[in-house]
DNA sequence: AATCCAATCAACCGCCTCTCC
DNA sequence: TGGAGAGGCGGTTGATTGGAT
């Protein structure tokens, strides 16, 4: 039933903030992560202060706000070469991908691929 | 200088799996 | 053991940017 998805995503937390993040809520989030931790991500929001979902902290913090991210948006032929040989073995598993390049994200694989590979891997 | 169009990338949606009670 | 809730993941969208005309 339709009435049954709506109220599971309010459940879930959808009727909050959305759209792009603002310097604030980033450094709310970063410092509420430095100082908390990350063990419940449902609670981090409040913790936070910050008007969002859980699920959507979750996807700042893993594909951007991370320390450990390399911020430079090139990839090295290396790089490139890694993501062609790994996406022949284990196809579109963009988090296993990702696990396997230092400083890259699983989102940032995908629209990489999506954008520069998928025509040169199957030519 | 204005407009159009394609490329890029951040973010959302919905499904699946896992965990806990 | 089964159900509910939370997290994780892949696919997709939409806003923005930059280059071409």
């Amino acid at each position: 039933m339709e009435e049954t998805k709506k109220e599971r995503m309010k459940k879930t937390g959808i009727l909050v903030k959305k759209g792009p993040w603002t310097p604030e809520e980033d450094q709310k989030l970063i410092s509420c992560i430095q100082k908390h931790g990350i063990q419940n991500w449902r609670a981090i929001p409040n913790l936070a202060g910050i008007k969002r979902c859980g699920k959507s902290c979750r996807l700042r913090w893993t594909n951007y706000l991370r320390p450990d991210i390399r911020r430079s948006r090139n990839f090295s032929p290396e790089e490139e070469q890694t993501i062609l040989s790994l996406h022949s073995m284990l196809g579109n598993r963009w988090s296993a991908i990702a696990s396997r390049l230092p400083g890259r994200t699983d989102n940032e694989i995908k629209n990489f691929w999506y954008t520069h590979l998928r025509e040169e891997a199957y030519s």
